[in-house]
DNA sequence: CAGACTTCGATCAAGGTCGATCACGAACGA
DNA sequence: TCGTTCGTGATCGACCTTGATCGAAGTCTG
């Protein structure tokens, strides 16, 4: 057939396609095709290998496979996989104390270390916490729960994606797709699912205006808004009764924020509100108390964020994000990829919030009709 | 399927793929399935073990593990109360033993009983089979894939969240909110965003028509379905090019469709095809074969589901569902729940796929002008 | 806890494969 | 035309891979 000699690029595309088609080539059956020698298709093989074109194997060559490469250098201490993670929070006073303390507790018990490092709601400053983390070259894996709200989501995303270090994020969500092969990692309370449950609550007790009362720039926001709107698209309820003011004692001018608020709801007939964090909610109620509305007869309150609603008076019904769940199960994933070997596929938790029902949810006083 | 010898790597490969996706492999069945003797199984293993890509066992080998190495602080649960966890798939030769074989393992590393019944993708089977192993009281906990497709969803996820013991679902979500007031817990796929790898994945090697087959009837589909539309949106490709047919080789008149789907391909300048599992998937590359359409450079091939696509020829791209890791995912959160003591936040757990590139996509032949 | 059974791995042996070396011929440039 | 360079081929000892054997070690069952 072959009346002239191939080439020497002509036998090695087609031992390519070879390769490629069947997964593997024997040196035997090549040197019958070609009519020429094993060793000149030996040669050939050589050259595709050193160019990672192909593997090549005793009697043949296949496709490139890492299995052939030399095993790697694992000289380093064989036992007592003591691993250290890096953890980096943007605060340390909110939110976070709660989850960091489970991560050491998961940490302690796995016999692993973990590296906390404060910072604020920033990516500045997440990238400087990051990057000092891995130049130290002590931490094998990261948990990270790095301000994703400003203009460059998608540049510190795809940053974060691309860590020398596998990465899990905690209460945070990579949107959409990153351009990093390897998915990465989350595990997040379903704050939305916790929005839904507090606002089916207080539909199931009789409620049929209610209210939300958001602070602003929480990244939580997003989610309970969501949550918010399904839940009250699913239940037929007005889903305009929204307010995005922080009315914690602390906001200069919270009294006539407040004071507005509640004025809108006797407006509009709203007889229960859902308020994120406790400290707004616990202002919320007493200013209530100082001008003699009633918790819960006239006003039903569920506080997002169980921390100090138990302290209050009336004891406030409140959801609680699983915090301590959140932060547990983010050391145990990364402790799990660690040792999986890097072939472990990635994988995304959400955990639910609880709903504490105590005394500041009741029916409303006097039921419409 | 013992056509010729194999060299090391290969069977090394596939031994992997096959510790992977099943999680565990025994020597006699390698033997057997290479044609080798079981000596060179176990030195593959031996070698393989060497570099840590698994864990060698008595019998075969497992997924690396640090339950099998001297484990350093890792006390055994103190007695765990040896729970009978009761299983319900709705098939046993498709899709399901994997999952089902990596739960029995699971179960058996974690000192708890694994009860499975078979049922079909039939929502009065479901709810038979779930009924007996309820009034057999021989169970503190339920797995449970039903089928959710019927009319009588609701009714159906109503029951499901109603039943006396706790219940993880597998493969399958409860559809917006269940009446129930502890809210159901699962593990699944991130079926969609497995096709979204594979769309992805095809359209970074050059090709902009792609097109979807879809198998009729299967509970994934709907996921998929998402997992396209939004991978076309954000790549800003044609959506439209979607088939639901199936055409595997024993669908009856499967050459008339794949014909025809070969035709639009044609027509509507197609390089690539998604293809729902990889019987389908066969069938097309077959079909293909024998009409002179090559595969990769006249159409790209990607199987959804990765079953049997590594024996193709040539080996098929596949998304590979995370089975190993749902069935063994959803043993450990029931054991979790079960030992919790009810006061343990429901999870929710997505496990991503992953996207196996071999041989049958590659760029398209030529970029259209 | 013991006996039956299976699995493991060190050793030796056989056969195929590799590559260093030397040698040859064709293509190429002056 | 000649010399150089490149691609190729023959040879053979070393090397790689696999298999058979069998005592040792592990696992299961009663």
């Amino acid at each position: 057939m072959g009346e002239r000699r191939l080439f020497r690029i002509q036998r090695q595309e087609l031992l390519m396609d070879e390769v490629r088609q069947r997964g593997a080539v024997r040196v035997r059956d090549l040197a019958v095709r070609f009519a020429v020698s094993e060793l000149t298709i030996r040669r050939d093989i050589a050259e595709l290998a050193a160019k990672n074109l192909l593997t090549k194997v005793h009697g043949g060559a296949t496709q490139p496979s890492d299995l052939a490469r030399p095993a790697p250098v694992r000289s380093r201490r064989p036992a007592s996989p003591r691993f250290t993670i890096g953890m980096v929070v943007p605060s340390l006073d909110y939110y976070w104390p709660t989850v960091v303390s489970a991560a050491r507790m998961a940490a302690a018990a796995l016999g692993v270390h973990l590296q906390l490092r404060g910072s604020s709601y920033d990516s500045g400053e997440d990238r400087r916490q990051i990057t000092r983390l891995i130049e130290a070259r002590q931490v094998q894996g990261l948990l990270l729960a790095p301000t994703l709200d400003g203009e460059d989501v998608e540049g510190m995303a795809a940053w974060v994606g691309s860590l020398p270090v596998p990465v899990v994020l905690v209460e945070r969500e990579i949107p959409r797709w990153t351009s990093t092969s390897r998915q990465i990692e989350w595990v997040r309370s379903d704050h939305a699912l916790g929005l839904e449950m507090a606002v089916r609550h207080l539909h199931q007790i009789g409620h049929r205006r209610i209210g939300l009362v958001l602070s602003k720039g929480s990244p939580t926001s997003a989610y309970l808004a969501t949550g918010w709107a399904r839940a009250c698209a699913d239940l037929g309820l007005p889903g305009d009764l929204v307010l995005r003011e922080s009315v914690a004692l602390d906001v200069p001018g919270h009294r006539e924020i407040i004071a507005g608020l509640l004025a809108r709801c006797r407006a509009s007939g709203t007889t229960a509100l859902v308020v994120h964090s406790d400290p707004d909610t616990m202002s919320i109620a007493q200013f209530c108390a100082e001008h003699g509305v009633r918790i819960p007869q006239d006003l039903a309150l569920v506080a997002y964020d169980d921390e100090v609603a138990n302290l209050a008076e009336p004891a406030l019904t409140a959801v609680r994000p699983p915090k301590a769940q959140v932060g547990r199960a983010a050391v145990e994933m990364m402790v799990a990829r660690l040792a999986g070997g890097g072939r472990r596929p990635s994988q995304r938790l959400l955990v639910l919030p609880e709903l504490m029902i105590r005394n500041s949810s009741a029916p409303p006083a006097r039921s419409s009709g």
